[in-house]
Parts: C-alpha cells; sequence; structure tokens
DNA sequence: GCCAACGTTGGC
DNA sequence: GCCAACGTTGGC
C-alpha cells in the first residue's frame, strides 16, 4: 500500500464534486513526473490525499483511493480538448492516469499554514519549496499524522491507513 | 493579478 | 547537449 497526494484547483473540481461523483478519471495531467507516479507506481487500493490548491484557503480537504489502474488518457487525442497533445498517438500514447475513488471528507480542512507547522512533515515533498507537481507520494508517516491532525478517531484512521 | 520557481520546447 | 524563451503552477 502506498499513500499519495493530489492537487485539485478548488474552483476547477473540489472534493465536494468527487464525492457526487464517487469516482472520477484523473486526466489532464501533462506533467512526466506526476504521470510516472500514476503510470508507474500507483496500484488499485492506494491512498490519497486530496489537496485544493488555489483556494482561498489551500489545505488538505480529505481521502480518496486509487479506484483504476493507469489507462491512457483519452483527452490527449481529442483536437478540440485543452488537453490535446499533438505529439501522442493511439499506438504510443504519452498520458497515463488513474482513476480516483472518493472515501472521505475531513470535518475540517487541514490549511497548509497548519501543514507547515507539523513537526511530522518537515522533511514532506508537499512543503518543499517550489513544489509544483499535482500528484505526489506521502510517506506512511506523513499521512498517518496527517489524519491524525484530521481528528479520526483510532477506528477511522486504522481504515483510512489501510 | 503578481511573480518566483519550475518544466518544456526548440534553435543552434 | 546547452540555454533562452516561453508556459504553467500556485501561494500570496
Amino acid at each position: 500500500m502506498k499513500y499519495w497526494l493530489f492537487k485539485s484547483e478548488e474552483n476547477e473540481y473540489p472534493i465536494t464534486q468527487l464525492k457526487k461523483d464517487k469516482t472520477e478519471f484523473w486526466d489532464g495531467v501533462r506533467n512526466y513526473q506526476a504521470r510516472n507516479f500514476m503510470w508507474k507506481e500507483m496500484e488499485k487500493g492506494d491512498r490519497a490525499l486530496f489537496y485544493h490548491s488555489n483556494a482561498k484557503i489551500p489545505g488538505i480537504v480529505g481521502v480518496a483511493e486509487v479506484y483504476k489502474e493507469a489507462a491512457p488518457d483519452p483527452t490527449q487525442f481529442i483536437k478540440k480538448s485543452k488537453y490535446y497533445d499533438p505529439k501522442s498517438s493511439t499506438e504510443k500514447p504519452r498520458w497515463y492516469a488513474v482513476e480516483l475513488k472518493y472515501r472521505k471528507t475531513f470535518q475540517e480542512k487541514i490549511s497548509l499554514e497548519t501543514l507547515k507547522t507539523m513537526s511530522a512533515l518537515k522533511e514532506s515533498r508537499l512543503l518543499m519549496k517550489g513544489n509544483r507537481l499535482s500528484v505526489m507520494p506521502i510517506q506512511k508517516a506523513e499521512f498517518k499524522a496527517i489524519l491524525k491532525k484530521a481528528g479520526l478517531s483510532a477506528t477511522e484512521l486504522k481504515k483510512e491507513l489501510g
């Protein structure tokens, strides 16, 4: 079981939408590192923190899981799509994405400001300067510390940790 | 809306 | 393979 963090712009695709949709194919990622995490490393059942970026108060708002392992992102083939990539082909797709499944919304958002105060996250990739990755790995201990901060009960914590 | 910090592209 | 120009991300 691996742990991840997915960023989503709050005004584009908030967690409330994922909750409604239940599952969502995470298309539109056009960064090789982020793609490789999804394509090469993610497995069904992996847990993911859901982060709202470009929000008034950016922060982690809940938990999702990898529901389906990576498949070619169809938007790369659609000329009219803003995610269209003329250098990609169906024979050799360039972009892959996983499907996420909603799990849980925190009672309260854990703001970026709060995250910065957590000693468990001192080494975290999320807080590293200039980090712009929209999909990134999270250490199990970091994931756990965040769930604790979110006020999950021992039972819930165990369930979300998997 | 600004801008720092990247990542990508393409000419050479 | 270098690097300038350009595009994007995301906090503020």
